[in-house]
DNA sequence: AAAATTCTTAGACGCATGTCCATATTTATA
DNA sequence: TATAAATATGGACATGCGTCTAAGAATTTT
């Protein structure tokens, strides 16, 4: 990571992260993420290469970058004020809806970036530790039989699972079903 | 995949993948999977670099047949005769017993190649599929509220999560505590 | 407004990649 | 054994990567 887009951003960062991330989802629209260089981003989006790099390591550096600002848009701040037993649906549920605007693209981008690619491999990861993290920091006063950061992956590892399920596959489960396999498989635990 | 090693191999073929195999994991026992060149495999392996590709795509795919190689090893040929019941715990205790024998290497090679590397990412996937595969393909008669193969990819998830958490990170957990940690996590579900 | 600081930009550098081809060597077939 | 097919080898090729430096532009500080 070359730049921490975490922090507040001049208003150059933010153009710059703007561009590239529009261009990088144009490109991964028309063909698979290996294929993609710096420089053809580089041109679509009028940025030379060295400016490219002041800000990313490579692409999969800015692929990060852009799920981290699309994943800003799913306001979370109230996960800990939720009530313990209603949290893994609601958590669920935002994804869900959230995702739910994004089909069209989503199909497009997966018919070039196959699920065993690097997209797909970097998008998982992503989730996973996004809602680990997310857990984690929430403490609950539920006492489990395993350390809380096995039960956090575990709820990670499920949840991004039903979601690419719902989402990357195209198995068209509705949100109702999805829930209910996710606390199907997520048995007693709450 | 350049090289299909899962069907029987030349004399030539088995001598190359050997070769190559051992000498990239002696290099990841010294430096991460990001910095190995193919030239430095070839020239440690005395091969040329022509060679390499004639059998696999990139260094990752080299990974990958290791991968392969050393799974022949945890025999499951019979995983189809375990009453559905013990199928899990016996899939587990396998591996787990397997992957006692490399403590020593894992941990070596772990120092240089993290967790959020490709390294981990690669073996990650690597068991999460092959398990996944092995329950697929294993028919059984339970019947359970979800489709089967999310069934399938929850336990490799599951079981992956686990033997990571035992091996890969210093948890130091016994058999038998992962064994009850995993059932616990798998809740009702066999 | 001037000076200092920070960031952008352009170009060049060395190195690794993955492909290709022509030749040599091995393996299989007649 | 002779011939055919398949594979290994060596070298060259274009292209991308990531780094670096020096000069320019924008921003902040004084």
């Amino acid at each position: 990571m070359k730049h921490d887009f975490s922090k507040r951003m001049t208003r150059f960062a933010q153009r710059t992260l703007e561009d590239f991330s529009r261009v990088l989802f144009e490109a991964l629209t028309e063909t698979s993420i290996e294929n993609i260089t710096v420089r053809e981003l580089c041109e679509k989006a009028n940025y030379p290469r060295a400016t490219f790099y002041n800000y990313f390591d490579d692409v999969y550096d800015l692929l990060n970058d852009c799920w981290q600002k699309i994943a800003s848009d799913i306001v979370i701040d109230d996960y800990p004020s939720i009530p313990a037993e209603e949290r893994t649906s609601a958590l669920f549920e935002r994804c869900y809806t959230y995702l739910s605007g994004y089909r069209a693209a989503i199909e497009k981008i997966m018919k070039h970036n196959p699920m065993d690619g690097r997209f797909a491999e970097s998008l998982r990861k992503y989730i996973r530790e996004q809602i680990y993290s997310i857990i984690v920091n929430s403490p609950c006063s539920e006492k489990y039989a395993v350390p809380y950061e096995l039960m956090a992956e575990h709820y990670g590892n499920t949840i991004q699972m039903m979601l690419e399920w719902c989402f990357i596959r195209r198995e068209q489960m509705p949100k109702e079903a999805a829930l209910e396999a996710l606390h199907y498989l997520l048995g007693g635990l709450s």
